[in-house]
DNA sequence: TTACTTGCAAATCGTTTGCGATATA
DNA sequence: TATATCGCAAACGATTTGCAAGTAA
Protein backbone atom coordinates (compact mmCIF):
# COMPACT_ATOMS: atom_id res chain seq x y z
CA UNK A 1 0.00 0.00 0.00
CA UNK A 2 1.33 3.72 -0.99
CA UNK A 3 3.44 2.03 -3.20
CA UNK A 4 3.48 2.19 -7.04
CA UNK A 5 1.91 -0.88 -9.08
CA UNK A 6 1.86 -2.49 -12.26
CA UNK A 7 -1.10 -4.35 -13.02
CA UNK A 8 -2.68 -6.10 -15.69
CA UNK A 9 -6.04 -6.79 -16.57
CA UNK A 10 -6.58 -10.51 -16.42
CA UNK A 11 -9.90 -12.14 -16.73
CA UNK A 12 -10.10 -13.28 -13.50
CA UNK A 13 -9.61 -9.69 -12.40
CA UNK A 14 -12.36 -8.56 -15.30
CA UNK A 15 -14.45 -10.96 -13.97
CA UNK A 16 -14.31 -10.03 -10.30
CA UNK A 17 -14.87 -6.87 -10.87
CA UNK A 18 -17.76 -6.82 -13.15
CA UNK A 19 -19.86 -9.03 -10.52
CA UNK A 20 -19.07 -7.47 -7.93
CA UNK A 21 -20.34 -3.83 -9.68
CA UNK A 22 -23.46 -6.08 -10.58
CA UNK A 23 -24.06 -7.40 -6.96
CA UNK A 24 -25.85 -4.15 -4.54
CA UNK A 25 -25.58 -6.62 -1.20
CA UNK A 26 -22.35 -6.41 -0.40
CA UNK A 27 -20.62 -9.92 -0.64
CA UNK A 28 -18.12 -10.95 0.90
CA UNK A 29 -15.18 -12.30 -0.30
CA UNK A 30 -16.56 -15.98 -0.42
CA UNK A 31 -19.76 -14.98 -1.54
CA UNK A 32 -18.10 -13.33 -4.43
CA UNK A 33 -16.26 -16.37 -5.27
CA UNK A 34 -19.11 -18.39 -5.52
CA UNK A 35 -20.42 -16.12 -8.28
CA UNK A 36 -17.47 -16.05 -9.98
CA UNK A 37 -16.64 -19.22 -10.14
CA UNK A 38 -20.02 -19.59 -12.53
CA UNK A 39 -17.67 -18.23 -15.00
CA UNK A 40 -13.94 -19.06 -14.07
CA UNK A 41 -13.92 -22.96 -12.58
CA UNK A 42 -10.93 -22.84 -11.60
CA UNK A 43 -10.69 -19.78 -10.04
CA UNK A 44 -9.18 -19.94 -6.40
CA UNK A 45 -10.17 -18.32 -3.45
CA UNK A 46 -7.06 -16.55 -2.82
CA UNK A 47 -6.98 -15.04 -6.17
CA UNK A 48 -10.16 -13.40 -5.12
CA UNK A 49 -8.96 -12.05 -2.11
CA UNK A 50 -5.78 -11.07 -3.97
CA UNK A 51 -7.71 -9.12 -6.23
CA UNK A 52 -10.33 -7.44 -4.45
CA UNK A 53 -7.54 -6.21 -2.02
CA UNK A 54 -5.83 -4.57 -5.22
CA UNK A 55 -9.01 -3.05 -6.76
CA UNK A 56 -9.59 -1.21 -3.46
CA UNK A 57 -6.60 -0.37 -3.34
CA UNK A 58 -6.82 1.44 -6.70
CA UNK A 59 -10.22 2.92 -5.55
CA UNK A 60 -12.32 0.83 -8.01
CA UNK A 61 -14.40 -0.63 -5.30
CA UNK A 62 -14.27 -0.23 -1.24
CA UNK A 63 -13.31 -2.67 1.29
CA UNK A 64 -16.05 -2.75 4.25
CA UNK A 65 -14.28 -3.47 7.23
CA UNK A 66 -16.94 -3.78 9.17
CA UNK A 67 -18.14 -6.42 12.20
CA UNK A 68 -14.49 -8.17 12.30
CA UNK A 69 -13.39 -10.82 14.65
CA UNK A 70 -10.62 -8.43 15.51
CA UNK A 71 -12.00 -7.07 18.98
CA UNK A 72 -11.10 -4.55 21.10
CA UNK A 73 -12.07 -3.97 24.15
CA UNK A 74 -13.12 -0.62 26.54
CA UNK A 75 -13.21 0.01 29.95
CA UNK A 76 -15.57 3.06 29.74
CA UNK A 77 -19.22 1.77 28.93
CA UNK A 78 -20.40 5.29 28.15
CA UNK A 79 -21.17 5.74 24.74
CA UNK A 80 -18.57 7.63 22.14
CA UNK A 81 -16.53 7.45 19.17
CA UNK A 82 -13.12 6.45 18.05
CA UNK A 83 -9.72 7.09 16.11
CA UNK A 84 -7.59 4.33 14.76
CA UNK A 85 -4.06 4.77 13.44
CA UNK A 86 -4.17 3.26 10.16
CA UNK A 87 -0.44 2.05 10.20
CA UNK A 88 -0.10 0.86 13.67
CA UNK A 89 -3.86 -0.53 14.84
CA UNK A 90 -3.59 1.96 17.92
CA UNK A 91 -7.07 3.06 18.95
CA UNK A 92 -7.82 6.82 20.91
CA UNK A 93 -11.01 8.39 21.75
CA UNK A 94 -12.29 10.78 19.25
CA UNK A 95 -12.87 14.29 20.81
CA UNK A 96 -16.76 14.33 19.38
CA UNK A 97 -19.59 14.27 21.43
CA UNK A 98 -21.45 11.77 20.96
CA UNK A 99 -24.53 12.37 17.97
CA UNK A 100 -27.70 10.97 19.69
CA UNK A 101 -30.31 12.03 16.73
CA UNK A 102 -28.15 10.80 14.15
CA UNK A 103 -30.59 7.12 14.35
CA UNK A 104 -33.33 9.24 14.22
CA UNK A 105 -32.30 10.71 10.93
CA UNK A 106 -33.15 7.49 9.20
CA UNK A 107 -36.59 6.74 10.70
CA UNK A 108 -38.88 7.17 7.76
CA UNK A 109 -35.74 6.42 5.09
CA UNK A 110 -35.29 2.56 5.97
CA UNK A 111 -37.02 -0.75 6.76
CA UNK A 112 -34.38 -1.42 9.95
CA UNK A 113 -35.48 -1.29 12.94
CA UNK A 114 -31.86 0.67 13.93
CA UNK A 115 -30.79 0.00 17.38
CA UNK A 116 -27.40 2.11 17.15
CA UNK A 117 -24.59 3.51 15.18
CA UNK A 118 -20.67 3.11 15.39
CA UNK A 119 -18.57 5.96 14.28
CA UNK A 120 -15.10 5.34 13.26
CA UNK A 121 -12.17 7.82 12.19
CA UNK A 122 -9.11 6.55 10.61
CA UNK A 123 -5.99 8.54 10.22
CA UNK A 124 -2.00 8.34 11.22
CA UNK A 125 -1.76 9.02 14.84
CA UNK A 126 1.57 11.42 15.51
CA UNK A 127 4.16 9.26 15.33
CA UNK A 128 3.05 6.99 12.17
CA UNK A 129 2.15 10.19 10.23
CA UNK A 130 6.23 11.27 11.08
CA UNK A 131 7.17 8.02 9.50
CA UNK A 132 4.88 7.61 6.63
CA UNK A 133 4.93 10.74 5.15
CA UNK A 134 8.89 10.66 5.06
CA UNK A 135 8.16 8.35 2.74
CA UNK A 136 5.22 8.87 0.89
CA UNK A 137 5.36 9.00 -2.93
CA UNK A 138 1.94 10.08 -4.38
CA UNK A 139 1.78 8.19 -7.38
CA UNK A 140 -1.27 8.03 -9.31
CA UNK A 141 -2.60 4.88 -11.06
CA UNK A 142 -5.00 4.54 -13.55
CA UNK A 143 -7.11 0.82 -13.86
CA UNK A 144 -7.41 -0.65 -17.84
CA UNK A 145 -10.55 -2.33 -18.93
CA UNK B 1 -27.40 -12.79 23.35
CA UNK B 2 -30.51 -11.50 23.97
CA UNK B 3 -31.11 -14.14 26.63
CA UNK B 4 -31.43 -14.14 30.16
CA UNK B 5 -28.10 -14.72 32.00
CA UNK B 6 -27.03 -15.81 35.79
CA UNK B 7 -23.54 -14.72 36.09
CA UNK B 8 -20.99 -15.01 38.89
CA UNK B 9 -18.43 -13.02 39.98
CA UNK B 10 -15.84 -14.90 39.93
CA UNK B 11 -11.88 -13.98 40.78
CA UNK B 12 -11.29 -14.23 36.79
CA UNK B 13 -14.51 -11.67 36.20
CA UNK B 14 -13.32 -9.42 38.60
CA UNK B 15 -9.63 -8.90 37.80
CA UNK B 16 -10.64 -8.91 34.19
CA UNK B 17 -13.22 -6.00 34.38
CA UNK B 18 -10.98 -4.27 37.15
CA UNK B 19 -7.70 -4.01 34.97
CA UNK B 20 -9.67 -3.34 32.10
CA UNK B 21 -11.20 -0.19 33.54
CA UNK B 22 -7.39 0.61 34.53
CA UNK B 23 -6.21 0.94 30.71
CA UNK B 24 -7.18 3.24 28.77
CA UNK B 25 -5.81 2.19 25.23
CA UNK B 26 -9.10 -0.23 24.43
CA UNK B 27 -7.07 -3.41 24.47
CA UNK B 28 -7.07 -6.71 22.21
CA UNK B 29 -8.04 -9.72 24.29
CA UNK B 30 -4.31 -10.79 23.89
CA UNK B 31 -3.23 -7.44 25.54
CA UNK B 32 -5.64 -8.18 28.58
CA UNK B 33 -4.68 -11.25 29.13
CA UNK B 34 -1.20 -10.74 29.23
CA UNK B 35 -2.20 -7.73 31.97
CA UNK B 36 -4.48 -10.08 33.71
CA UNK B 37 -1.88 -12.97 33.91
CA UNK B 38 0.32 -10.95 35.99
CA UNK B 39 -2.58 -11.47 39.24
CA UNK B 40 -3.64 -14.91 37.41
CA UNK B 41 -1.04 -16.87 35.68
CA UNK B 42 -2.99 -19.82 35.14
CA UNK B 43 -5.92 -17.98 33.56
CA UNK B 44 -6.60 -19.05 30.71
CA UNK B 45 -6.95 -17.17 26.92
CA UNK B 46 -10.45 -18.86 26.55
CA UNK B 47 -11.49 -17.36 29.66
CA UNK B 48 -10.94 -13.79 29.28
CA UNK B 49 -12.49 -13.94 25.72
CA UNK B 50 -15.61 -15.31 27.27
CA UNK B 51 -15.34 -12.83 30.18
CA UNK B 52 -15.30 -10.04 27.85
CA UNK B 53 -18.29 -11.44 25.88
CA UNK B 54 -20.67 -11.76 29.11
CA UNK B 55 -19.50 -8.23 30.89
CA UNK B 56 -20.13 -6.86 27.19
CA UNK B 57 -23.57 -8.04 26.81
CA UNK B 58 -24.08 -6.90 30.81
CA UNK B 59 -23.51 -3.41 29.69
CA UNK B 60 -20.30 -3.46 31.97
CA UNK B 61 -17.86 -2.64 29.28
CA UNK B 62 -18.02 -1.97 25.20
CA UNK B 63 -16.52 -4.15 22.37
CA UNK B 64 -15.46 -2.39 20.06
CA UNK B 65 -15.88 -4.28 16.75
CA UNK B 66 -13.16 -2.39 14.24
CA UNK B 67 -10.31 -2.74 12.03
CA UNK B 68 -12.00 -6.68 11.76
CA UNK B 69 -10.29 -9.48 9.25
CA UNK B 70 -13.94 -10.36 8.16
CA UNK B 71 -14.38 -8.10 4.97
CA UNK B 72 -17.23 -7.26 2.67
CA UNK B 73 -17.08 -5.19 -0.82
CA UNK B 74 -18.79 -2.88 -2.30
CA UNK B 75 -18.86 -2.16 -5.93
CA UNK B 76 -19.96 1.27 -5.52
CA UNK B 77 -16.45 3.25 -4.63
CA UNK B 78 -18.34 6.46 -3.86
CA UNK B 79 -18.28 7.14 -0.09
CA UNK B 80 -21.36 6.10 1.86
CA UNK B 81 -22.75 4.96 4.84
CA UNK B 82 -23.93 1.09 5.52
CA UNK B 83 -26.54 -0.49 7.79
CA UNK B 84 -25.67 -3.74 8.97
CA UNK B 85 -28.37 -6.27 10.39
CA UNK B 86 -27.03 -7.41 13.89
CA UNK B 87 -28.50 -10.78 13.77
CA UNK B 88 -27.99 -12.37 10.37
CA UNK B 89 -25.16 -10.16 9.06
CA UNK B 90 -26.90 -8.44 5.85
CA UNK B 91 -25.37 -5.34 4.94
CA UNK B 92 -27.09 -2.19 2.92
CA UNK B 93 -26.93 1.03 1.98
CA UNK B 94 -27.95 3.88 4.98
CA UNK B 95 -29.63 6.20 3.57
CA UNK B 96 -27.83 9.26 4.91
CA UNK B 97 -26.15 11.80 3.27
CA UNK B 98 -22.35 11.26 3.51
CA UNK B 99 -20.84 13.79 5.79
CA UNK B 100 -18.00 15.18 4.35
CA UNK B 101 -17.27 18.18 7.31
CA UNK B 102 -17.62 16.19 10.32
CA UNK B 103 -13.80 15.32 9.90
CA UNK B 104 -12.85 19.15 10.55
CA UNK B 105 -14.69 18.85 13.53
CA UNK B 106 -11.51 16.84 15.20
CA UNK B 107 -9.05 19.12 13.21
CA UNK B 108 -7.79 21.33 16.88
CA UNK B 109 -9.03 18.27 18.95
CA UNK B 110 -6.68 15.85 18.06
CA UNK B 111 -2.75 14.92 16.90
CA UNK B 112 -4.17 13.02 14.63
CA UNK B 113 -3.84 13.17 10.97
CA UNK B 114 -7.38 12.53 9.91
CA UNK B 115 -7.95 10.63 6.65
CA UNK B 116 -11.35 9.15 6.45
CA UNK B 117 -14.04 7.88 8.77
CA UNK B 118 -16.71 5.34 8.49
CA UNK B 119 -20.07 5.06 9.97
CA UNK B 120 -22.04 2.27 10.54
CA UNK B 121 -25.54 1.69 11.48
CA UNK B 122 -26.91 -1.11 13.50
CA UNK B 123 -30.05 -3.14 13.73
CA UNK B 124 -32.04 -5.67 12.67
CA UNK B 125 -33.66 -5.96 9.05
CA UNK B 126 -36.77 -6.42 8.63
CA UNK B 127 -36.93 -10.33 8.48
CA UNK B 128 -34.55 -10.49 11.87
CA UNK B 129 -36.73 -7.99 13.51
CA UNK B 130 -39.71 -10.21 12.80
CA UNK B 131 -37.84 -13.29 14.39
CA UNK B 132 -36.14 -11.38 17.02
CA UNK B 133 -39.30 -9.35 18.83
CA UNK B 134 -41.42 -12.39 18.88
CA UNK B 135 -38.85 -14.56 21.43
CA UNK B 136 -37.51 -11.06 23.13
CA UNK B 137 -37.29 -11.44 27.06
CA UNK B 138 -36.35 -7.97 27.97
CA UNK B 139 -35.06 -9.19 31.28
CA UNK B 140 -32.76 -6.62 33.24
CA UNK B 141 -29.12 -7.88 34.75
CA UNK B 142 -26.72 -6.59 37.58
CA UNK B 143 -23.61 -7.12 37.95
CA UNK B 144 -22.47 -7.61 41.68
CA UNK B 145 -18.82 -6.79 43.20
C1' DT C 1 -25.69 -28.75 46.07
C1' DT C 2 -25.86 -27.22 41.42
C1' DA C 3 -25.07 -25.17 37.43
C1' DC C 4 -22.01 -21.48 36.15
C1' DT C 5 -17.23 -21.09 35.18
C1' DT C 6 -12.62 -22.57 34.54
C1' DG C 7 -8.12 -24.36 32.12
C1' DC C 8 -6.73 -26.82 28.46
C1' DA C 9 -6.45 -28.26 23.87
C1' DA C 10 -8.39 -28.88 19.63
C1' DA C 11 -11.33 -26.93 16.20
C1' DT C 12 -13.05 -23.18 13.35
C1' DC C 13 -13.10 -19.49 10.27
C1' DG C 14 -11.71 -15.85 7.41
C1' DT C 15 -7.67 -14.50 5.41
C1' DT C 16 -2.79 -14.61 3.86
C1' DT C 17 1.19 -16.57 1.80
C1' DG C 18 4.89 -19.63 -0.55
C1' DC C 19 5.39 -22.09 -4.48
C1' DG C 20 6.09 -23.41 -9.17
C1' DA C 21 3.24 -22.77 -13.34
C1' DT C 22 0.80 -19.54 -16.46
C1' DA C 23 -0.34 -15.68 -19.21
C1' DT C 24 -0.53 -10.60 -19.87
C1' DA C 25 1.55 -6.53 -21.88
C1' DT D 1 10.32 -12.04 -22.89
C1' DA D 2 9.33 -9.87 -18.25
C1' DT D 3 7.15 -10.34 -14.38
C1' DA D 4 2.48 -9.80 -12.65
C1' DT D 5 -0.74 -13.12 -11.61
C1' DC D 6 -2.58 -17.66 -11.12
C1' DG D 7 -4.17 -22.20 -8.63
C1' DC D 8 -3.19 -24.88 -4.97
C1' DA D 9 -2.34 -26.05 -0.43
C1' DA D 10 -0.40 -25.02 3.73
C1' DA D 11 0.08 -21.47 7.22
C1' DC D 12 -1.77 -17.98 10.06
C1' DG D 13 -4.07 -15.41 13.80
C1' DA D 14 -8.01 -14.32 16.27
C1' DT D 15 -11.70 -16.46 18.24
C1' DT D 16 -14.71 -20.30 19.69
C1' DT D 17 -15.83 -24.63 21.64
C1' DG D 18 -15.99 -29.48 23.98
C1' DC D 19 -14.88 -31.47 28.04
C1' DA D 20 -13.82 -32.78 32.65
C1' DA D 21 -12.64 -30.46 36.91
C1' DG D 22 -13.35 -26.51 39.97
C1' DT D 23 -16.08 -23.14 42.61
C1' DA D 24 -19.49 -19.27 43.75
C1' DA D 25 -23.90 -18.69 45.66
Amino acid sequence: MLTERNMRMTRQRKVILEELRKMNNHPSADELYERVRQYLPRISLGTVYRNLEVLSELGEIQKLEISGTLKRFDGNPKKHYHIRCMNCGRVDDAPLDFMKNIENSLLGATKYKIMGHRLEFIGLCPECFEQVSARWQGKKLKIGS
